[in-house]
Formats: structure tokens, sequence, C-alpha cells
DNA sequence: AGTGAGGCCTGAAAGC
DNA sequence: TGCTTTCAGGCCTCAC
């Protein structure tokens, strides 16, 4: 499922956990990407949420007992707060259980997510937060930055916004939407993309996104906000799951490009 | 070192 | 209707 605004989303939901008090913790699935930590019960007993963080598509939840989890949420993972009375669903494979009754549970439906566990002070030198490359959010991805990277690449740039050890963050919608508002050819290579393309590229990043985040990100398939409530940032796409509309009398065309359907409107982003 | 295919899973939708 | 195939918000590993 989702990409930066989705976590965003998600994040914001699970604020509400802040100052709660862990009494158990339980694992149902063993393996998901990667076998979840045994030593996840270690947050057990008194400790409590006081902080959680987006790192590109990560989310981090720091306890007060300076141990922190990562989750990971995959291409169909989602974070659910209910009620412990709530009966357990399918695909429901982690779930912390509060004091006050509530319950932070993990669904994922094709276990690509993950989760992880260390003493927060060790949890940040994982391999793949130090590969990462700037958020997309930041206020440091500029001209320079970007220039650096790519304007030796022979990648296209469409899959360059997916790379996220360059930009960490875009995943497959928004780097469609973000190339039809730069009106720039998913097919461009990084090496032939002009400065000011490269201005308008890093401004459609933001603008997307922070709209996104905005709507609540996007629900196209089942993805929701911890508390249930959907994301509506699909009604704003211009070109996703837009093959054969029309803008302004150019068609959306559909081509599969390193495995990933890239949506475009060849008239107004050309090479 | 950089690049691109394959694989990990399940389920919904499309195709026949 | 029912069976089969294709496709999906991600990313790691492994050949070349």
């Amino acid at each position: 499922m989702p990409e930066l605004p989705e976590v965003e989303t998600s994040v914001k939901g699970l604020n509400i956990l802040i100052g709660l008090k862990v009494y158990k913790v339980k694992i149902y699935t063993k393996k998901l990407r990667y076998i979840i930590p045994k030593s996840i019960i270690k947050i057990q007993k008194d400790s409590k949420i006081i902080n959680i963080q987006r790192i590109a598509k990560y989310i981090l939840i720091h306890f007060s007992s300076n141990f922190s989890i990562v989750v990971h949420l995959g291409m169909s993972g989602r974070l659910k707060i209910q009620s412990e009375l709530t009966k357990r669903n399918k695909h429901d494979h982690f779930i912390i259980y509060f004091k006050n009754s509530k319950i932070l549970v993990l669904n994922d439906p094709r276990k690509f997510g993950f989760i992880d566990f260390d003493h927060t002070k060790k949890i940040y030198s994982r391999k793949y937060f130090t590969v990462l490359g700037i958020d997309a959010l930041s206020k440091k991805l500029n001209i320079n930055y970007i220039y650096n990277k790519i304007s030796k690449s022979e990648v296209p740039i469409k899959q360059i916004l997916l790379n996220q050890h360059i930009v960490s963050g875009i995943g497959n919608i928004y780097a469609n939407e973000i190339l039809f508002d730069s009106r720039i050819s998913p097919f461009t290579k990084g090496k032939n993309l002009k400065i000011y393309q490269l201005t308008r590229l890093i401004k459609s990043i933001r603008k997307i996104l922070v709209k996104a985040i905005k709507y609540g990100g996007s629900t196209i398939r089942d993805y929701a906000s911890s508390d249930g409530t959907l994301g509506n940032f699909q009604s704003n796409f211009f070109v996703y799951n837009k093959e054969g509309k029309k803008i302004s009398k150019f068609a959306i065309k559909k081509v599969i490009q390193y495995g990933r359907s890239t949506y475009y409107c060849p008239e107004l982003q050309k090479e």
C-alpha cells in the first residue's frame, strides 16, 4: 500500500497512543517479510509509548523503556487501533495490548511488511535506514542534491523517483502523479533532465505529497488510517489508474516500466 | 558500481 | 457460473 502520505497519515492517527501503558505484546504470525524478533516481548509491562515517528516509509514507535519498534507496511500492511474486545481478523499478525483496553494491530495480507525491534540507540543504524536518500518532504531536497545524484544516470526518471536511496518516500502512485504535474516524461533519463525541469520536479514532489497528506492519503484498495477513516486523495489523481481517460483531448497511456505500471500523457509529457 | 529481472505473498478483478 | 490468469501503494537478492 503505502507511500509517504499514507505512512504519514498512519503516524498522525497513532499519536493518540502516546502515553499509553503496554501490558502485553503478542506475535500471531512469526514471519512476515522477516521473522519478527522474539525479543520484542521485552517491551511488555508498564512501558509507555513516548513518541511515534516516520522515516521515509517506515514507522518508528519509541517506548519509555528505551526500546523501539520499526514497522514497514510493505504493499498491503495496515496498523489499526481497536478495542481488545474486537475479534481478531484474518491477517492480524501482531498486536500490542494497552492497559486502557485499546490494542494496536498490524494486519498485512501479503506479508511484504516487517517488524523490527531493538534499543532506541541502536535502531537508527539499521542498514535499511542508513542507505536512504533525502526524505521527499525534506527542505534539504534541492537542485544541487538531485543534480549530483542523477546528472550522469542512464536510468529513466520514473525509476529514479522510485529509488529510495536517492529520494525516499515516493512510490508508484505518486511517482506517476509527480511526473505528470511537472510535465516530465517518465522515460527521460536522469542525465538528460534540464535544470528547469529539476526545479519543477522538486516543486511537484512537495506539492503532490503535501496535498495527498491533506486528503489523508489515497485509498485504492483497502488502505485506511489507523482509526479506520479512508484517505481521499485518489479523487485527485490525474493519471494513476486513468488509462484511456482524457486530459484536454489527450489520452492517458499505460505502459509497464521495470515491472511497474507507468501512467502518463504522451502529449503533455514529452521526452 | 550500477542495472534489471525474479521472488516474496494473498486476494480482487479480469479474462475465458 | 466457475476456473485461470493477471495485477497490486515495496523492496531485497542475485546474476550480469
